[in-house]
DNA sequence: CCCTTGTGAATGAATCTCCATTCACTCAGG
DNA sequence: CCTGAGTGAATGGAGATTCATTCACAAGGG
Protein backbone atom coordinates (compact mmCIF):
# COMPACT_ATOMS: atom_id res chain seq x y z
CA UNK A 1 0.00 0.00 0.00
CA UNK A 2 1.53 3.41 -0.83
CA UNK A 3 4.43 1.72 -2.49
CA UNK A 4 3.75 2.02 -6.19
CA UNK A 5 6.87 2.65 -7.57
CA UNK A 6 6.17 4.06 -11.13
CA UNK A 7 9.04 6.46 -11.27
CA UNK A 8 12.88 4.93 -11.46
CA UNK A 9 14.27 5.77 -8.20
CA UNK A 10 11.98 7.58 -5.88
CA UNK A 11 12.62 11.14 -5.99
CA UNK A 12 9.33 12.26 -7.24
CA UNK A 13 7.52 10.33 -4.19
CA UNK A 14 10.26 11.82 -2.27
CA UNK A 15 9.55 15.53 -3.50
CA UNK A 16 5.67 14.88 -2.91
CA UNK A 17 6.52 13.58 0.76
CA UNK A 18 8.39 16.52 1.90
CA UNK A 19 5.92 19.08 0.49
CA UNK A 20 3.77 17.64 2.35
CA UNK A 21 5.35 18.19 5.63
CA UNK A 22 5.68 21.54 4.55
CA UNK A 23 2.04 22.36 3.68
CA UNK A 24 0.77 20.13 6.46
CA UNK A 25 2.92 22.19 8.36
CA UNK A 26 2.17 25.16 7.56
CA UNK A 27 -1.62 25.22 7.26
CA UNK A 28 -2.93 21.71 9.33
CA UNK A 29 -4.28 18.51 7.17
CA UNK A 30 -7.55 19.51 6.61
CA UNK A 31 -7.06 23.04 5.33
CA UNK A 32 -4.03 21.80 3.35
CA UNK A 33 -5.13 21.44 -0.53
CA UNK A 34 -3.91 18.07 -2.50
CA UNK A 35 -3.17 21.03 -5.39
CA UNK A 36 -1.42 23.24 -2.91
CA UNK A 37 0.81 20.59 -2.20
CA UNK A 38 1.43 19.17 -6.07
CA UNK A 39 2.22 22.99 -6.67
CA UNK A 40 4.74 22.78 -3.78
CA UNK A 41 6.27 19.47 -5.19
CA UNK A 42 6.09 20.81 -8.81
CA UNK A 43 4.46 17.72 -9.93
CA UNK A 44 0.61 17.68 -11.32
CA UNK A 45 -2.07 16.51 -9.41
CA UNK A 46 -3.03 13.77 -10.67
CA UNK A 47 1.05 12.28 -9.98
CA UNK A 48 0.22 12.36 -6.50
CA UNK A 49 -2.29 9.74 -7.04
CA UNK A 50 0.24 7.66 -8.87
CA UNK A 51 2.13 7.20 -5.41
CA UNK A 52 -0.41 7.82 -2.66
CA UNK A 53 -4.15 6.31 -2.68
CA UNK A 54 -5.45 9.19 -2.02
CA UNK A 55 -5.18 12.09 0.54
CA UNK A 56 -4.91 9.99 4.15
CA UNK A 57 -2.46 7.79 2.95
CA UNK A 58 -0.48 10.65 1.79
CA UNK A 59 -0.34 11.81 5.63
CA UNK A 60 0.42 8.48 6.64
CA UNK A 61 2.75 7.25 5.13
CA UNK A 62 4.15 10.34 6.00
CA UNK A 63 4.05 9.70 9.78
CA UNK A 64 5.40 5.98 9.06
CA UNK A 65 8.33 6.89 7.02
CA UNK A 66 9.31 9.84 8.94
CA UNK A 67 8.93 8.16 12.15
CA UNK A 68 10.54 5.57 10.88
CA UNK A 69 13.53 7.91 10.32
CA UNK A 70 13.43 9.52 13.63
CA UNK A 71 13.28 5.78 15.45
CA UNK A 72 15.95 4.52 14.00
CA UNK A 73 18.03 7.32 14.52
CA UNK A 74 17.50 8.02 18.13
CA UNK A 75 18.25 4.41 18.87
CA UNK A 76 21.67 4.95 17.39
CA UNK A 77 22.07 7.44 19.42
CA UNK A 78 21.03 6.41 22.64
CA UNK A 79 23.03 3.25 22.40
CA UNK A 80 26.10 5.30 22.55
CA UNK A 81 24.97 6.36 26.04
CA UNK A 82 26.84 4.46 29.13
CA UNK A 83 23.66 3.73 31.49
CA UNK A 84 20.27 4.07 31.49
CA UNK A 85 20.57 7.86 32.88
CA UNK A 86 22.85 8.82 30.13
CA UNK A 87 20.09 7.51 27.43
CA UNK A 88 17.85 9.52 28.72
CA UNK A 89 19.23 12.66 28.67
CA UNK A 90 20.39 12.18 25.08
CA UNK A 91 17.07 10.72 24.22
CA UNK A 92 15.39 14.02 25.99
CA UNK A 93 17.80 16.28 24.05
CA UNK A 94 17.57 14.36 20.83
CA UNK A 95 13.79 15.27 21.12
CA UNK A 96 14.06 18.53 21.92
CA UNK A 97 16.44 19.04 18.86
CA UNK A 98 14.52 17.72 16.47
CA UNK A 99 12.88 20.98 16.89
CA UNK A 100 15.35 22.63 15.30
CA UNK A 101 16.55 20.24 12.83
CA UNK A 102 12.99 19.05 10.95
CA UNK A 103 10.53 21.54 12.84
CA UNK A 104 8.22 20.85 9.91
CA UNK A 105 7.59 17.29 10.62
CA UNK A 106 7.63 17.87 14.87
CA UNK A 107 4.89 19.84 13.60
CA UNK A 108 2.91 18.03 11.74
CA UNK A 109 2.98 14.91 14.27
CA UNK A 110 2.28 17.21 17.07
CA UNK A 111 -1.00 18.57 15.67
CA UNK A 112 -1.94 16.00 13.33
CA UNK A 113 -1.17 12.61 14.97
CA UNK A 114 -4.01 12.60 17.83
CA UNK A 115 -6.64 13.61 15.23
CA UNK A 116 -5.55 11.31 12.75
CA UNK A 117 -4.91 8.30 15.60
CA UNK A 118 -8.75 8.74 16.45
CA UNK A 119 -10.49 9.25 13.20
CA UNK A 120 -8.84 7.57 10.18
CA UNK A 121 -10.27 4.16 10.12
CA UNK A 122 -7.92 1.50 10.98
CA UNK A 123 -4.74 3.79 11.42
CA UNK A 124 -2.40 2.33 14.46
CA UNK A 125 0.78 4.88 14.32
CA UNK A 126 2.97 1.68 14.56
CA UNK A 127 5.84 3.84 15.05
CA UNK A 128 5.24 6.13 17.17
CA UNK A 129 4.39 2.87 19.33
CA UNK A 130 8.02 1.93 18.60
CA UNK A 131 8.79 5.45 19.44
CA UNK A 132 7.65 4.98 22.99
CA UNK A 133 9.23 1.24 23.63
CA UNK A 134 12.45 3.40 23.21
CA UNK A 135 11.64 5.24 26.45
CA UNK A 136 10.56 1.82 28.09
CA UNK A 137 13.51 0.30 26.94
CA UNK A 138 15.72 2.80 28.62
CA UNK A 139 13.06 2.75 31.63
CA UNK A 140 13.60 -1.19 31.98
CA UNK A 141 16.84 -1.14 31.61
CA UNK A 142 17.59 1.78 34.57
CA UNK A 143 15.52 -0.65 37.00
CA UNK A 144 17.98 -3.67 35.92
CA UNK A 145 20.91 -1.50 36.75
CA UNK A 146 19.24 -0.08 39.89
CA UNK A 147 19.18 3.61 39.20
CA UNK A 148 15.88 3.83 38.59
CA UNK A 149 13.13 2.92 41.27
CA UNK A 150 12.35 -0.91 41.26
CA UNK A 151 8.51 -0.15 41.38
CA UNK A 152 8.63 2.24 38.93
CA UNK A 153 5.55 1.71 36.89
CA UNK A 154 6.91 1.59 33.39
CA UNK A 155 3.81 2.10 31.22
CA UNK A 156 2.59 5.00 32.92
CA UNK A 157 6.05 6.82 33.16
CA UNK A 158 6.90 6.26 29.71
CA UNK A 159 3.93 7.82 28.68
CA UNK A 160 4.43 10.64 31.20
CA UNK A 161 7.88 11.42 29.98
CA UNK A 162 6.71 11.41 26.35
CA UNK A 163 3.61 13.65 27.19
CA UNK A 164 5.88 16.46 29.14
CA UNK A 165 8.49 16.06 26.05
CA UNK A 166 5.75 16.74 23.63
CA UNK A 167 4.20 19.63 25.56
CA UNK A 168 7.58 21.41 25.88
CA UNK A 169 8.26 21.04 22.35
CA UNK A 170 4.92 22.51 20.97
CA UNK A 171 5.19 25.40 23.29
CA UNK A 172 8.48 26.04 21.75
CA UNK A 173 7.03 25.53 18.21
CA UNK A 174 3.69 27.76 18.74
CA UNK A 175 5.64 30.90 21.07
CA UNK A 176 9.48 30.54 20.03
CA UNK A 177 10.23 32.25 23.14
CA UNK A 178 13.69 31.96 24.29
CA UNK A 179 12.92 30.49 27.93
CA UNK A 180 11.41 27.73 26.57
CA UNK A 181 14.56 27.14 23.99
CA UNK A 182 15.17 23.23 23.56
CA UNK A 183 18.54 23.52 25.46
CA UNK A 184 17.19 25.11 28.17
CA UNK A 185 14.16 23.25 28.28
CA UNK A 186 16.15 19.71 28.06
CA UNK A 187 18.50 20.46 30.77
CA UNK A 188 14.92 21.42 33.38
CA UNK A 189 13.45 18.37 32.31
CA UNK A 190 16.29 15.97 32.79
CA UNK A 191 16.27 17.40 36.19
CA UNK A 192 12.71 17.63 37.15
CA UNK A 193 12.63 14.14 35.75
CA UNK A 194 15.31 12.05 37.84
CA UNK A 195 14.67 14.09 40.76
CA UNK A 196 11.49 15.35 40.84
CA UNK A 197 9.86 18.93 41.94
CA UNK A 198 10.40 18.68 45.45
CA UNK A 199 13.17 19.85 48.12
CA UNK A 200 15.69 17.30 48.52
CA UNK A 201 15.35 15.36 50.82
CA UNK A 202 11.73 15.86 51.56
CA UNK A 203 9.24 13.12 51.99
CA UNK A 204 6.83 13.71 49.07
CA UNK A 205 3.31 13.72 51.03
CA UNK A 206 1.22 11.70 52.50
CA UNK A 207 0.14 8.20 50.84
CA UNK B 1 -19.87 37.59 20.09
CA UNK B 2 -21.60 34.53 19.76
CA UNK B 3 -23.36 35.94 22.36
CA UNK B 4 -26.79 36.88 20.50
CA UNK B 5 -29.55 35.68 22.87
CA UNK B 6 -32.33 35.02 20.87
CA UNK B 7 -34.46 32.81 23.44
CA UNK B 8 -35.40 33.84 26.73
CA UNK B 9 -33.16 31.90 28.99
CA UNK B 10 -30.40 29.89 26.85
CA UNK B 11 -31.45 26.69 27.09
CA UNK B 12 -31.49 25.98 23.17
CA UNK B 13 -27.94 27.58 23.21
CA UNK B 14 -26.90 24.84 25.59
CA UNK B 15 -28.70 22.33 24.20
CA UNK B 16 -26.44 23.27 20.71
CA UNK B 17 -23.03 23.24 23.00
CA UNK B 18 -23.62 19.96 24.24
CA UNK B 19 -24.58 18.10 20.99
CA UNK B 20 -21.61 20.03 19.35
CA UNK B 21 -19.37 18.22 21.99
CA UNK B 22 -21.10 14.93 21.48
CA UNK B 23 -20.71 14.93 17.82
CA UNK B 24 -16.61 16.86 18.19
CA UNK B 25 -15.56 14.37 20.39
CA UNK B 26 -16.97 11.45 18.40
CA UNK B 27 -16.13 12.77 14.96
CA UNK B 28 -13.72 15.59 15.21
CA UNK B 29 -14.13 18.72 14.25
CA UNK B 30 -14.20 18.14 10.73
CA UNK B 31 -15.55 15.21 10.34
CA UNK B 32 -18.94 17.12 12.15
CA UNK B 33 -21.43 18.09 10.04
CA UNK B 34 -23.29 21.62 11.37
CA UNK B 35 -26.47 19.41 10.62
CA UNK B 36 -25.26 16.87 12.50
CA UNK B 37 -25.16 19.04 15.33
CA UNK B 38 -28.51 20.24 14.63
CA UNK B 39 -29.83 17.02 14.81
CA UNK B 40 -28.32 15.82 17.69
CA UNK B 41 -29.75 18.88 19.57
CA UNK B 42 -33.13 18.54 17.80
CA UNK B 43 -32.74 22.02 16.48
CA UNK B 44 -33.13 23.02 12.87
CA UNK B 45 -29.58 24.14 10.98
CA UNK B 46 -30.28 27.56 10.82
CA UNK B 47 -30.78 27.60 14.44
CA UNK B 48 -26.88 26.89 15.30
CA UNK B 49 -26.03 30.34 13.61
CA UNK B 50 -28.32 32.74 15.67
CA UNK B 51 -26.50 31.75 18.69
CA UNK B 52 -23.04 31.23 16.69
CA UNK B 53 -21.08 33.01 13.86
CA UNK B 54 -20.11 29.95 12.16
CA UNK B 55 -19.21 26.53 12.60
CA UNK B 56 -15.43 28.05 14.15
CA UNK B 57 -17.03 30.13 16.62
CA UNK B 58 -19.08 26.92 17.98
CA UNK B 59 -16.11 25.12 18.71
CA UNK B 60 -14.28 28.20 20.16
CA UNK B 61 -17.45 29.10 22.66
CA UNK B 62 -17.45 25.73 23.69
CA UNK B 63 -13.54 25.55 24.48
CA UNK B 64 -13.87 28.98 26.38
CA UNK B 65 -17.15 28.09 28.46
CA UNK B 66 -16.57 24.71 29.26
CA UNK B 67 -13.01 25.14 30.17
CA UNK B 68 -13.82 28.47 32.34
CA UNK B 69 -16.47 25.84 34.18
CA UNK B 70 -13.49 23.82 34.31
CA UNK B 71 -11.15 26.00 35.54
CA UNK B 72 -13.29 27.52 38.08
CA UNK B 73 -13.77 23.87 39.80
CA UNK B 74 -10.48 23.26 40.00
CA UNK B 75 -9.38 25.95 41.61
CA UNK B 76 -12.14 26.00 44.37
CA UNK B 77 -11.25 22.43 44.63
CA UNK B 78 -7.38 23.13 44.94
CA UNK B 79 -7.96 26.00 47.50
CA UNK B 80 -8.97 23.25 49.90
CA UNK B 81 -6.09 21.48 50.10
CA UNK B 82 -3.56 22.24 53.14
CA UNK B 83 0.18 22.82 51.14
CA UNK B 84 1.48 22.92 47.74
CA UNK B 85 1.86 19.27 47.52
CA UNK B 86 -1.86 18.57 48.77
CA UNK B 87 -2.89 20.56 46.21
CA UNK B 88 -0.73 19.68 43.66
CA UNK B 89 -1.94 15.82 44.21
CA UNK B 90 -6.01 17.12 44.37
CA UNK B 91 -4.78 19.06 41.04
CA UNK B 92 -3.83 16.03 39.23
CA UNK B 93 -6.45 13.78 40.71
CA UNK B 94 -8.92 15.89 39.04
CA UNK B 95 -8.03 16.17 35.92
CA UNK B 96 -7.87 12.17 35.81
CA UNK B 97 -10.92 11.88 37.18
CA UNK B 98 -12.41 14.56 34.67
CA UNK B 99 -12.18 11.82 32.39
CA UNK B 100 -14.96 10.04 34.02
CA UNK B 101 -17.28 12.73 34.65
CA UNK B 102 -16.65 14.44 31.15
CA UNK B 103 -15.14 12.07 28.61
CA UNK B 104 -16.69 13.81 26.24
CA UNK B 105 -15.98 17.25 27.21
CA UNK B 106 -12.03 16.21 27.51
CA UNK B 107 -11.59 14.33 24.26
CA UNK B 108 -12.85 17.63 22.05
CA UNK B 109 -10.35 19.65 24.31
CA UNK B 110 -7.38 16.90 24.20
CA UNK B 111 -7.65 16.52 20.25
CA UNK B 112 -9.17 19.43 18.74
CA UNK B 113 -6.91 22.28 21.01
CA UNK B 114 -4.09 22.06 19.36
CA UNK B 115 -5.27 22.35 15.87
CA UNK B 116 -7.41 24.99 16.66
CA UNK B 117 -4.65 26.97 18.20
CA UNK B 118 -2.62 26.52 15.63
CA UNK B 119 -4.99 27.47 12.78
CA UNK B 120 -7.61 29.37 13.76
CA UNK B 121 -6.69 32.81 13.24
CA UNK B 122 -6.74 35.26 16.20
CA UNK B 123 -7.43 32.43 18.28
CA UNK B 124 -5.91 32.35 21.84
CA UNK B 125 -7.19 29.85 24.26
CA UNK B 126 -7.62 32.35 27.30
CA UNK B 127 -9.59 29.67 29.61
CA UNK B 128 -6.22 27.35 28.76
CA UNK B 129 -3.69 29.16 29.86
CA UNK B 130 -5.54 29.85 33.31
CA UNK B 131 -5.77 26.34 33.58
CA UNK B 132 -1.95 26.12 33.64
CA UNK B 133 -1.61 29.14 36.15
CA UNK B 134 -3.59 26.97 38.44
CA UNK B 135 -0.26 24.94 38.29
CA UNK B 136 2.11 27.75 38.26
CA UNK B 137 0.31 29.03 41.42
CA UNK B 138 0.68 25.77 43.11
CA UNK B 139 4.40 25.05 41.83
CA UNK B 140 5.11 28.87 43.15
CA UNK B 141 3.47 28.48 46.73
CA UNK B 142 5.25 24.85 47.32
CA UNK B 143 8.99 26.86 46.26
CA UNK B 144 7.66 30.10 49.06
CA UNK B 145 6.62 27.03 51.79
CA UNK B 146 9.94 25.19 50.91
CA UNK B 147 8.64 21.78 49.90
CA UNK B 148 9.59 22.30 45.96
CA UNK B 149 13.06 22.90 45.23
CA UNK B 150 13.54 26.73 45.36
CA UNK B 151 15.61 26.67 41.77
CA UNK B 152 12.54 24.94 40.08
CA UNK B 153 11.67 26.99 36.75
CA UNK B 154 8.18 26.98 36.64
CA UNK B 155 7.08 28.07 33.10
CA UNK B 156 8.92 24.70 32.20
CA UNK B 157 7.88 22.94 34.66
CA UNK B 158 4.51 23.88 34.71
CA UNK B 159 4.09 22.48 31.32
CA UNK B 160 5.58 19.55 31.90
CA UNK B 161 2.95 18.72 34.40
CA UNK B 162 0.74 19.36 31.92
CA UNK B 163 1.68 17.55 28.97
CA UNK B 164 1.83 14.55 31.02
CA UNK B 165 -1.18 14.80 32.47
CA UNK B 166 -2.46 15.61 28.76
CA UNK B 167 -0.89 12.47 27.31
CA UNK B 168 -1.92 9.90 30.20
CA UNK B 169 -5.95 11.29 29.84
CA UNK B 170 -5.38 10.53 25.81
CA UNK B 171 -3.82 7.47 26.69
CA UNK B 172 -7.00 6.05 28.70
CA UNK B 173 -9.21 7.65 26.10
CA UNK B 174 -7.98 5.79 23.42
CA UNK B 175 -7.44 2.27 25.23
CA UNK B 176 -9.40 2.32 28.26
CA UNK B 177 -6.71 -0.60 29.19
CA UNK B 178 -7.24 -0.68 33.37
CA UNK B 179 -3.81 -0.60 33.52
CA UNK B 180 -4.07 3.45 32.46
CA UNK B 181 -6.87 4.00 34.87
CA UNK B 182 -6.77 7.16 35.98
CA UNK B 183 -6.85 6.41 39.88
CA UNK B 184 -4.21 3.88 39.15
CA UNK B 185 -2.72 6.80 36.75
CA UNK B 186 -2.93 10.06 38.99
CA UNK B 187 -1.12 8.32 41.93
CA UNK B 188 1.58 7.01 39.84
CA UNK B 189 2.10 10.21 38.40
CA UNK B 190 1.99 12.43 41.58
CA UNK B 191 4.61 10.11 42.89
CA UNK B 192 6.79 10.84 39.87
CA UNK B 193 6.65 13.93 39.60
CA UNK B 194 7.10 14.83 43.33
CA UNK B 195 10.57 11.99 43.86
CA UNK B 196 11.19 11.68 40.47
CA UNK B 197 12.33 8.27 38.39
CA UNK B 198 15.38 8.08 40.22
CA UNK B 199 16.25 5.27 43.18
CA UNK B 200 16.44 7.30 46.67
CA UNK B 201 19.62 8.84 47.05
CA UNK B 202 20.94 8.09 43.78
CA UNK B 203 22.77 11.79 42.52
CA UNK B 204 21.00 11.60 39.01
CA UNK B 205 23.55 11.71 36.17
CA UNK B 206 26.54 14.62 35.72
CA UNK B 207 24.87 17.64 35.25
C1' DC C 1 -63.46 38.70 25.03
C1' DC C 2 -62.19 38.02 20.12
C1' DC C 3 -59.84 39.63 16.11
C1' DT C 4 -56.00 42.03 13.75
C1' DT C 5 -51.53 42.92 13.26
C1' DG C 6 -46.51 43.22 14.54
C1' DT C 7 -42.34 40.91 16.06
C1' DG C 8 -38.70 37.94 15.96
C1' DA C 9 -37.36 33.07 16.92
C1' DA C 10 -37.10 29.04 14.36
C1' DT C 11 -37.05 26.37 10.26
C1' DG C 12 -34.96 23.64 6.47
C1' DA C 13 -34.72 23.52 1.46
C1' DA C 14 -31.91 25.69 -1.90
C1' DT C 15 -27.64 27.75 -3.00
C1' DC C 16 -22.95 28.28 -3.68
C1' DT C 17 -18.30 27.26 -3.07
C1' DC C 18 -14.73 24.35 -2.64
C1' DC C 19 -11.66 20.47 -3.56
C1' DA C 20 -10.48 15.45 -3.76
C1' DT C 21 -10.30 12.42 -7.24
C1' DT C 22 -10.54 10.80 -12.00
C1' DC C 23 -9.25 9.90 -16.69
C1' DA C 24 -8.50 11.02 -21.54
C1' DC C 25 -4.60 12.57 -23.39
C1' DT C 26 0.57 13.69 -24.16
C1' DC C 27 5.09 12.42 -25.07
C1' DA C 28 9.84 10.73 -24.02
C1' DG C 29 12.55 6.76 -24.02
C1' DG C 30 13.23 2.15 -25.48
C1' DC D 1 5.44 2.43 -32.73
C1' DC D 2 4.58 0.92 -27.80
C1' DT D 3 4.44 1.58 -22.96
C1' DG D 4 3.50 3.81 -19.00
C1' DA D 5 4.83 7.95 -16.18
C1' DG D 6 3.02 12.27 -15.93
C1' DT D 7 -0.49 15.81 -16.65
C1' DG D 8 -4.27 19.02 -15.42
C1' DA D 9 -8.96 20.17 -16.85
C1' DA D 10 -13.39 18.36 -15.75
C1' DT D 11 -16.38 16.03 -12.56
C1' DG D 12 -19.06 14.93 -8.63
C1' DG D 13 -20.22 15.22 -4.12
C1' DA D 14 -20.19 17.24 0.12
C1' DG D 15 -21.52 20.41 3.39
C1' DA D 16 -21.44 25.34 5.32
C1' DT D 17 -24.28 29.07 5.12
C1' DT D 18 -28.32 31.77 3.67
C1' DC D 19 -32.94 33.44 3.53
C1' DA D 20 -37.82 33.30 2.33
C1' DT D 21 -41.25 31.54 4.97
C1' DT D 22 -43.81 29.83 9.03
C1' DC D 23 -45.48 30.12 13.54
C1' DA D 24 -46.30 31.38 18.40
C1' DC D 25 -47.13 34.84 21.02
C1' DA D 26 -48.15 39.70 22.62
C1' DA D 27 -50.28 44.08 22.35
C1' DG D 28 -53.92 47.12 20.97
C1' DG D 29 -58.56 48.14 19.46
C1' DG D 30 -63.24 47.40 18.86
Amino acid sequence: MSRKGPNNGGEKRDRILRAAVKIFSRKGFFNSKVSEIARAAEVADGTIYLYFRNKDDLLISLFEEKMGEVVADVRRRTAAGGNALEKLRIFIENHMDLLERESGLVEVIQVELRQSTKFLKDYTPVKFFEYLDVISDILEEGKREGVLRSDLNVSVARRAVFGALDELSLTYIFTRKPKYHPTVTAAELCRLLLEGLCMPGASAGKG
